[in-house]
DNA sequence: AAAATCACGTA
DNA sequence: CGTACGTGATTTTG
């Protein structure tokens, strides 16, 4: 068994020293100080003017070559660095993470060193004009966030931040000091730290001594007198003609810093020697002028820097005014918001006791160790950090009491034999993190798991359904407020090299370091602790049966469908995708013909400047950088133009060219996910919709086209395939017929509704003889296509406007229709009214069986937030009780299909439809499970009717 | 090079 | 000014 012990206290370097003066009857030791870490007392002082004027320059080149008009506000402000100030602190504060901030800034009029050396930093070209306005700009921003701004008369910004980095450094702060100008080198302690801009201002290096020294070969102490040998152009200040940092830096070495090397002079020998003797007096006037001063009085408590919480309000004042979008507006509140509550994140203890098995016996004594009935938190540990889903196991971090690592490559037969048997059992308890992908990926080994008893991501997933991410360390942040550090880079990198030794001695195991085995075993048990947290509250909210009995379960058989994969006509599909270029050509080619130019009809930006300006159509719907060149509005132009006119012609063309184009590109997508089977795997999400529907990756195959007659070829390319025990019979499709609109009548109990349903009708037909108070047979295609539209609509939250443009109707007629369909199916109004109030008042919705959606911003003063969220509202309940019931119908299917002990199995789940692959002979059988088991997912006041076809290809299937 | 925007496919 | 998604091309921003 190998112990690893916790090797960060042993991997602290000595301090580094370097010598300077060797050549003198003094040299002295100099330090290479290290910097220290204080994550709860980290400054950060900016250098405004250094910073913002980088970023005028970078902005400015930019818009250059964009040849676009750049940063300039509607009334001719120039904002080139106020939009990169903002932006570049902001990624300071993203990334550094400082609990404190302070920006200074130069001052207009004299200063010390212009007084002494009139030349001082002169010979700079002339501020160009647009900069003028911009600082005072950047300064109203800060003053808005709460940001300290400090400065002092005759002094400049650098100045202030040695004056501060002092003092914080003191006070045992960690200082970060944001300037553009080497000279702050001279800062750098261990307490101090410099972040240099590198060729843009957002190009970031940190630069400590070790940094300083690799780069000059002089300790940051001297390095003002490294820069009094060679000159600093920036500030118009020469050096020693024909010295370099090379030379300097020798010298320094050599004979130590200016005033002790101008002593030793008479020692340097040649050209260089005689000129440095010929501007000694350059030399102490240019370190004089580069020392930064460290003792102004300043006016300013360290405590009052601490992170402010930024007002929205003002912020957005300035924004608006300035032209910014709401982007960088969005980024700079969330640094301010963000920043101020993760500063107390907890770190958890290190588990240290990690063992790399190697034999079953190590094995059996690890699991003898384990306490009866506590869950073994079973991980990938995996070298590649983040490997794509439906990739292979390949070792496994399982973490108890104490951590045991596993190389399921390596292992031999006994090894393997008893691990499986562990992960096969029931009986043992474990807790994962991605149930689906964890499966899928033994299963590719062939390899059973049992006895999962909570995936964490699936768990907070429920709790929390509208999270960025489920990933473990960010779920530790949100819920525990737990960061478990990463391993440092060269440590690892160190201890990579010692287990490839390892490796080629005694066959150590996996080339994973010591220090990220104990850091996974350490994520491991708090993967634990956010197993009991989680489950806690799901127990809380009555949810504890939507995780065991609905997702978890489902996870296994989305892990088995991925495998699974749907088989592909590749002949078929490559002959549809040549077939495609023809019509693209065609269609493109009567483009061009209407222009006199090159066109890429790709491009939004020049469809408009064709459309609207060359072509003179009319303007359609704004967007945020013009009109809109949509579908929709290509489709309304050609109703309104003649025929007979270029424009009209461009849009035909145009509307081909997408059609086809979007085929072919839909197909080429599909053609390189082709796997070595002939078979396509999509990645089912099962934590990305927040209604709780899944959704379909890597390819999507949840939106493959249906509705052209050129979409349908392509899914007669997904055709019934084979497995190991031979071929398939046919592919079976089986879907729900109006499933949103029967949760509809069933939750609102609208007894018209309710009605039209258990009569079979036609529903459209129905609701359409009700509105229009006609009988069911005298509904008209138009209005049966009205009021299908409005059903639909209906559980969108659509609007009487959105009605109207839909229909191409007034919004009078729109509105009179809504209020006859409300007066009709007052049942449904009122469920519609009643779920945003309850959601208003609770803060989440409910699917039937639970699931919570949360929606804070209903109660938002932002009107336009506030009816977006209202509209999720009324939409949650239904899509997510519906994705709840294709769920359990999955589960169904799958227990049917397996107690018949039948070969068919599920391949692919559209949202309210189920793609299956049957066996020969099971056809009967599999439609029979398909129907009931759908038709039975719930009880509801309406029945769940399901339509089942059959084909040798999907779109034959289809019914 | 990464992020945002637009457009468009599905339920 | 209709919900929920994912993908790809182009443009913008850095």
């Amino acid at each position: 068994m190998t112990e690893t012990k916790d090797k960060a206290a042993q991997d602290q370097p000595a301090t580094r020293t370097v010598v300077i003066g060797e050549k003198t009857d003094s040299p002295r030791e100099v330090p290479l100080p290290v910097p220290v870490s204080r994550p709860e007392k980290r400054l950060l002082l900016i250098d405004g003017h250094s910073l913002a004027f980088r970023a005028f320059f970078a902005l400015s080149r930019a818009a250059e070559y964009g040849g676009g008009p750049g940063f300039v506000t509607s009334e001719g402000v120039h904002t080139e660095g106020v939009y990169g100030f903002v932006n570049t602190m902001v990624k300071l504060l993203r990334e550094e993470k400082p609990t404190h901030l302070v920006v200074s800034f130069d001052l207009e009029g004299p200063t010390l060193r212009s007084q002494e050396y009139g030349e001082y930093k002169g010979g700079r070209d002339e501020t160009p004009e647009e900069f003028h306005g911009q600082v005072p700009n950047i300064q109203r921003i800060l003053e808005a966030v709460g940001i300290p701004i400090v400065t002092s008369e005759g002094h400049e910004a650098d100045d202030v931040l040695a004056t501060l980095a002092t003092t914080a450094a003191a006070e045992d702060f960690e200082v970060l000091v944001f300037s553009g100008d080497r000279d702050a080198f001279q800062m750098i302690t261990d307490h101090v730290t410099v972040v240099y801009p590198g060729r843009t201002p957002s190009d970031l290096r940190r630069m400590d001594a070790e940094a300083v020294f690799e780069k000059y070969k002089v300790a940051p102490q001297n390095y003002p007198d490294l820069a009094a040998l060679t000159g600093e152009t920036a500030d118009n200040l020469p050096g020693v003609p024909g010295v370099g940092p090379g030379f300097a830096a020798k010298w320094i070495t050599a004979y130590g810093p200016v005033e002790s090397l101008l002593e030793h002079a008479d020692k340097i020998t040649g050209k260089k020697g005689e000129a440095l003797r010929e501007n000694e007096d350059l030399v102490r006037r240019n370190r004089k002028l580069n020392r930064l001063l460290t003792d102004l009085p300043l006016d300013i408590d360290l405590t009052d820097a601490a992170l402010p919480h930024a007002d929205p309000e003002t912020v957005a004042a300035i924004f608006d005014e300035l032209e910014f979008g709401s982007q960088l507006r969005g980024r700079l509140l969330d640094a301010f918001g963000a920043a101020a509550a993760d500063d107390d994140a907890v770190t958890p203890a290190e588990v240290t006791d990690v063992t790399r098995v190697r034999t079953a016996a190590e094995f059996a004594a690890w699991t003898a160790a384990l306490e009866e009935g506590d869950a073994v938190v079973v991980r990938r540990l995996s070298v590649e950090p983040k490997a794509p889903s439906g990739t292979e196991v390949t070792s496994l971090m399982l973490t108890g009491a104490t951590g045991a690592a596993v190389d399921l490559v390596e292992a031999d037969q006994d090894l393997s034999g008893a691990v499986e048997a562990w992960l096969a059992d029931p009986a043992a308890p474990k807790i994962v993190d991605g149930l689906k992908d964890l499966y899928h990926g033994l299963l590719l080994r062939g390899i059973e798991l049992a006895g999962v008893v909570d995936d964490v991501q699936l768990s907070g997933y429920l709790v929390r359904p509208a999270l960025r991410s489920y990933e473990l360390e960010a779920q530790l942040a949100q819920h525990l407020d737990v960061e478990v550090a990463t391993v440092e880079a060269d440590s690892a990198a160190e201890q990579q090299g010692q287990t490839a030794l390892d490796l080629d001695t005694d066959g150590e195991p996996s080339g994973v370091s010591d220090a990220e085995l104990v850091r996974q075993a350490t994520l491991g048990a708090a993967c634990r602790q956010l197993s009991e947290h989680l489950r806690g509250l799901l127990e809380a909210d009555g949810q504890l049966p939507l995780l065991t009995e609905l997702e978890m379960p489902l996870a296994v058989i989305l892990a088995r469908m991925e495998n699974a994969g749907i088989a592909i006509d590749r002949p078929g599909i490559d002959q549809l995708f040549e077939d495609l270029q023809q019509p693209i050509d065609q269609a493109f080619e009567l483009a061009q013909a209407q222009l006199d130019h090159e066109i890429n009809l790709g491009s939004t930006k020049q469809l408009q400047a064709v459309m609207f300006d060359e072509l003179g159509l009319p303007k359609t719907k704004k967007t945020k950088t013009g009109f809109t060149t949509d579908a929709a509005a290509v489709a309304d132009l050609l109703g309104r133009v003649d025929p007979e006119t270029q424009g009209s012609r461009f849009l035909v063309a145009l509307m081909n060219w997408r059609e086809y184009s979007k085929l072919k590109q839909i197909v080429a997508g599909l053609r390189d996910a082709i796997a070595e089977d002939g078979r396509i795997h999509t990645t089912y999400q099962q934590t990305v919709a927040a209604t709780g529907r899944l959704s379909s990756t890597g390819p999507n195959l949840q939106n493959i086209p249906v509705r052209t007659e050129q979409g349908q070829r392509i899914r007669d390319v997904f055709v019934v395939g084979e497995d190991a025990q031979g071929p398939f019979e046919c592919l079976m499709t089986a879907d729900y017929s109006q499933i949103e609109m029967r949760i509809m009548a069933h939750l609102s109990g609208d007894e018209g509704l309710i009605e039209a349903f258990r009569a079979g009708e036609d529903l459209h037909r129905f609701v359409g003889s009700r509105v229009f108070d006609v009988a069911p047979e005298d509904v008209t295609p138009a209005m049966r296509s009205k009021v299908k539209a409005m059903s639909y609509g209906l559980v969108y939250g659509l609007s009487s406007y959105g009605l109207s443009q839909q229909l191409n109707i007034g919004v009078d007629e729109a509105r009179t229709m809504m209020s006859g369909y409300f007066e009709r199916f007052g049942g449904v109004r009122d469920f519609l009214r009643g779920v945003v109030e309850e959601a208003r008042s609770k803060g989440y919705t409910e699917t039937i069986d639970g699931r919570r959606r949360y929606l804070p911003e209903l109660t938002s003063d932002n009107r336009q937030a506030r009816q977006a969220a209202e509209r999720m509202a009324l939409n949650a309940p239904i899509q997510g009780s519906a994705a709840d019931i294709i769920k359990k119908a999955m589960i169904g299917v799958d227990r049917a299909l397996r107690e018949g002990s039948m070969r068919s199995r599920v391949l692919l789940q559209v949202h309210d439809e189920l793609i299956v692959e049957v066996a020969p002979g099971e056809a009967a059988a599999v439609e029979e499970i398909l129907r009931t088991e759908m038709a039975g997912a719930a009880d509801l006041t309406v029945p769940l009717d399901v339509n089942v076809g059959t084909g040798r290809t999907w779109h034959q299937a289809a019914h």
